[in-house]
RNA sequence: GGGCGUUUAGCUCAGCUGGUUCAGAGCAUCUGCCUUACAAGCAGAGGGUCGGCGGUUCGAAUCCGUCAACGCCCACCA
């Protein structure tokens, strides 16, 4: 059989995606297995992959191919977000550039709009994610806005409002004047801004004197309703219990006194906007100043802007600075730099708002999210996270969830009129379960026309995802069914830091709110990938590299590969391409080895009363080696540590079995292998596979299939390797000392240009020559004869392994050897001075645990007796 | 301003509750090899006073204090 010396993945992919998909092995139902359940963090539906999202589902694909093949009934469901928000604001983009703006069209002619957008873009995103590998669920496929899961978030809300978890309020809130909705605090990002500090002056009433004060906003001086100073500054004395006049709208307000106000900062003196700025908002609060709003939704002024009506809030700043020096009102302007909160979504400055809006409660569903990370109930991965998210929850505000967008769940709130011209409100499922529930509480509507107003808002797209791990089984609609109970709690939830509070702190809310328990058992935390010089990966930096043209590139196990060798949890990573080809590299490895043993001559293997010795050590050796690795790699994974183990499972196979193993089993050309050593080999390949094959899904299945006929996939099957015995360990520290034996000659033919295919003979001088492997040496030293010598024999050149030394004849420079044993004493003398002066010490001998000193004496001993055999070696030299 | 974290080889990191010759791994670099599985390979080698200073201890990369640099989160003095 011909076979290339390079794998191509392309086809193989594709061939094995299609089997699995058309065998449906990746659909779980529920059965008496144990069940293994993650769900996706839903990407927004019309996105598509980023190198995040690469990272991530490699992670999670990784967990769940794992849990599969060791017999759990794994399901990993797939679905996609709405992502209100962001959607919005693209279908927004795409209307303007045909023309249309969304205030000229109805709701829902727009939503029409969105939704064949929707259905354009959609699910790009997890067509990549198939090319990667994801054996996801492909049947439970869900969508934030699909009838389920919108059905579950309407529930919700009439439920927490029925409780009286969610009320409408006035507060100051962050205004997006471009995406015109509330925004969340979570959703603004402070950003250092070059601007100016102002310095107003305000006329005293009844004076001719002015009171200066300090502000970055002169704009919003049309909001004035008090001027603040602090009591206790001697320099505002003056103004205490005074009015001061507000510049060009000539207003007067009352000057105030509290100690929030910053002695040393400007004036001393503070204007209050109580509708403009959350801390003037808090004064006014305080001492019920009135509050007056100056700005339109889009950030343009309104009609308290006098003469500024109607222009940008920042055309206005500048005009203002103009008119008030004009006016002699302008003391002077210094340069300065503060934060400015930006919108996430839409990136123009947010506006502090007075705003009515709805919100959610956070106290009582906060504390059981608390108290069970705390107390590990839920397990962060890596635990530093846990101090993140305790820090958020015991300072949690109110959540405000509505949003005012088109794209979402609609708030099932209508509002209605009393004949008293008292304004209502209704919460229900659907107008008809409003208007029931209305005419119950008010009979005395039931002859009028009641007129029900639904209201315009949507829901904050996190107000579906909180519930994405009940809602993905159906269980806030239908508490009790039949999939909700198997898989729920699932296991893992793989997801970035950056969405702790959005997502995790909020899922585990609603998980002890709806299911009285938590919605997952640990929470893995990927880092953020970047670029290798560190910098975030980003579309304007075009310093991304697009993941489906890596996947060409490299093929979807070299991706794979290079993403995780890179990504300790919670570290960010740094991503280098280079991984990647180190991951095709190992690709290439792993078909390699396999088109050794495919080409060995099976036909004519030689029956097994022949099988050479160093066979038989291999076997046993390797047979020991992978017994204990399995259990490393075990204890890797219940602490998250994939790149770990994935770096294990690499040097195992390149290492110990390719260039090891192989080695010594491999037969000269041509000739046939021994039956038993084939069968053990085949066994060892594809036990070998089976540890990858969560890592390497596609390349695994493949050789498995190829190696010898299989009907099964290779993602059911489960390891067969042997226990881990008491012998393992010796057999291979044994099999390590022999490495190091011929590492030497190795290393000796290298230093004196003797070629590998040059046979030579090895002494050995030992006091016991039980650890030694001879047939192993004699194969991959390429080594004449073994002799045991008691003295080092002449014109050799020779090196310690252990105790024991080893030598070979060859041309020497007795100069040169004898200086390479000197510098050698050197080190060893200085070594044991240590030692001595360790066990020297009555304390340390007395204090520490005597297993250490047990081996400080071992140290100690080993170190005397290499001096004695190269004193010995350089009196040879010297005779 | 408050909190958290990081700092170990050129790069990315491991080193768990101090003690296994503990200073490690992978990649990169250098040297020699196209040795019939693989040059996307094989065989070797070099490279670090573990960020600085101080302390605890018989013993510190590891524990404590402090300083420095970097990163993240929270708050947001107009």
């Amino acid at each position: 059989m011909e076979l290339s010396t390079k794998y191509s993945p392309s086809e193989i992919e594709a061939k094995w995606y299609r089997y699995w998909i058309e065998n449906k092995l990746f659909h779980s139902e529920p059965d008496d297995r144990e069940p293994y359940t993650i769900v996706i963090p839903p990407p927004n539906v019309t996105g598509v992959l980023h190198m995040g999202h690469m990272l991530n589902n490699t992670i999670q694909d990784v967990l769940v191919r794992r849990a599969r093949m060791k017999g759990k009934n794994a399901c990993w469901i797939p679905g996609t977000d709405h992502a209100s928000i962001a959607t919005e604001a693209k279908v927004v983009n795409k209307l303007a550039e045909e023309g249309i703006k969304k205030t000229d069209i109805t709701r829902d002619e727009f939503l029409s709009h969105a939704w064949e957008w929707t259905h354009r873009h959609g699910g790009i995103i997890l067509e990549q994610l198939k090319k990667l590998g994801c054996s996801c669920d492909w049947n439970r496929t869900a969508f934030t806005m699909d009838k389920i899961r919108s059905e579950s978030v309407i529930k919700v809300f009439c439920d927490l409002y029925s409780k009286s978890m969610i009320y409408r309020g006035v507060r100051m809130i962050n205004w997006d004047p471009k995406a015109l909705t509330a925004l969340s605090d979570e959703e603004v990002n402070y950003k250092e801004q070059q601007g100016k500090l102002f310095f107003l002056k305000y006329q005293i009433a009844g004076q001719n004197n002015f009171a200066t004060v300090a502000t970055t906003r002169p704009e919003t001086i049309f909001g004035d309703t008090a001027m603040c100073i602090n009591p206790n500054n001697p320099k505002t004395d003056h103004l205490k219990g005074k009015h001061v006049i507000v510049p060009i709208v000539g207003r007067e307000i009352p000057v105030i006194e509290d100690e929030y106000v910053d002695i040393e900062f400007g004036t001393g003196c503070l204007k209050v906007t109580p509708a403009h700025d959350i801390n003037d908002y808090m004064l006014g609060e305080k001492y019920s100043l009135p509050s007056i709003d100056i700005f339109n939704d889009n950030g343009t002024l309104n009609s308290n802007g006098a003469m500024y009506e109607g222009m940008d809030r920042f055309d206005c700043r500048k005009k203002i600075e103009t008119d008030l020096t004009n006016a002699g009102l302008m003391e002077k302007t210094e340069p300065y730099t503060n934060k400015v909160g930006f919108s996430e979504r839409t990136d123009v400055p947010v506006e502090p708002k007075l705003s009515t809006q709805w919100f959610l409660k956070m106290n009582s569903l906060a504390s059981p999210a608390l108290e069970n990370v705390e107390n590990n109930i839920i397990k962060f991965y890596p635990e530093k996270f846990k101090n993140t998210y305790r820090h958020w929850l015991v300072n949690i505000k109110d959540w405000c969830i509505s949003r005012q967008l088109w794209w979402g769940h609609r708030i099932p709130a209508w509002y209605f009129t009393l004949p008293s011209g008292e304004n209502k409100i209704t919460v229900a499922e659907n107008e008809e379960e409003a208007r029931k529930k209305t005419l119950d509480q008010y009979p005395e509507l039931k002859n009028t026309t009641l007129e029900l107003r639904q209201d315009e808002d949507c829901l904050d797209t996190w107000f579906s995802s909180w519930l994405w791990p009940i809602s993905v089984f159906d269980g806030i609609n239908k508490p009790d069914n039949k999939e909700i109970k198997y898989y729920y709690p699932t296991n893992d939830l793989v997801t970035g830091p950056d969405i702790i509070f959005f997502w995790v702190a909020r899922m585990i809310m609603a998980g002890y709110e709806y299911r009285g328990i938590e919605p997952f058992k640990n929470v893995y935390f990927t880092g953020i990938v970047r670029d290798k010089t560190g910098r975030k990966m980003s579309k304007q930096l075009g310093n991304s590299p697009d993941p489906v043209e890596l996947i060409n590139r490299y093929g979807a196990d070299g991706v794979r590969m290079g993403m995780l060798l890179s990504a300790p949890a919670g570290n960010d990573i740094h991503f280098d391409e280079a991984l990647c080809e180190q991951g095709r590299n190992f690709c290439n490895k792993i078909w390699n080895a396999f088109r050794l043993i495919k080409n060995w001559d099976t036909d004519n293997m030689k029956p097994e009363d022949i099988k050479p010795e160093e066979n038989l050590i291999a076997e046993n050796w390797f047979q020991n080696l992978i017994a204990g690795k399995a259990v490393e790699i075990d204890e890797l994974f219940a602490k998250y540590r994939l790149s770990e183990a994935l770096t294990l499972i690499y040097k195992l196979f390149w290492d110990d079995f390719c260039a090891w193993y192989l080695e010594i089993i491999k037969p000269e050309y041509g000739k046939p292998v021994n039956r038993q050593t084939y069968a053990k080999t085949l066994f060892f390949f594809e036990e070998l596979l089976k540890l990858l094959h969560p890592f390497m899904p596609f390349i695994t299945e493949e050789l498995y299939h190829a190696i010898s006929d299989k009907e099964e996939s290779i993602m059911f099957v489960p390891s067969k390797i042997e226990e881990k015995t008491e012998n393992s360990d010796n057999a291979v520290n044994q099999f390590e000392n022999t490495k190091e034996i011929i590492a030497g000659i190795r290393n000796i033919r290298r230093q004196k240009n003797i070629t590998p295919k040059e046979i030579l003979p090895l002494y050995i001088k030992t006091k016991n020559n039980a650890g030694i492997l001879a047939p192993i040496i004699t194969k991959l030293g390429n080594i004449s004869e073994i002799k045991y010598t008691d003295a080092t024999p002449d014109g050799t050149v020779s090196y310690l392994v252990g105790t024991a030394e080893y030598s070979i004849p060859v041309e020497i420079n007795k100069e040169e050897e004898i200086n390479k044993a000197k510098k050698e004493i050197e080190r060893l003398e200085a070594f044991l001075k240590t030692i001595n002066a360790k066990l020297g010490n009555e304390r340390f001998v007395a204090s520490a645990n005597p297993l250490v000193v047990e081996t400080e004496r071992k140290k100690q001993a080993d170190a005397q007796s290499k001096i004695s055999s190269l004193k010995e070696e350089i009196n040879i030299f010297n005779k």
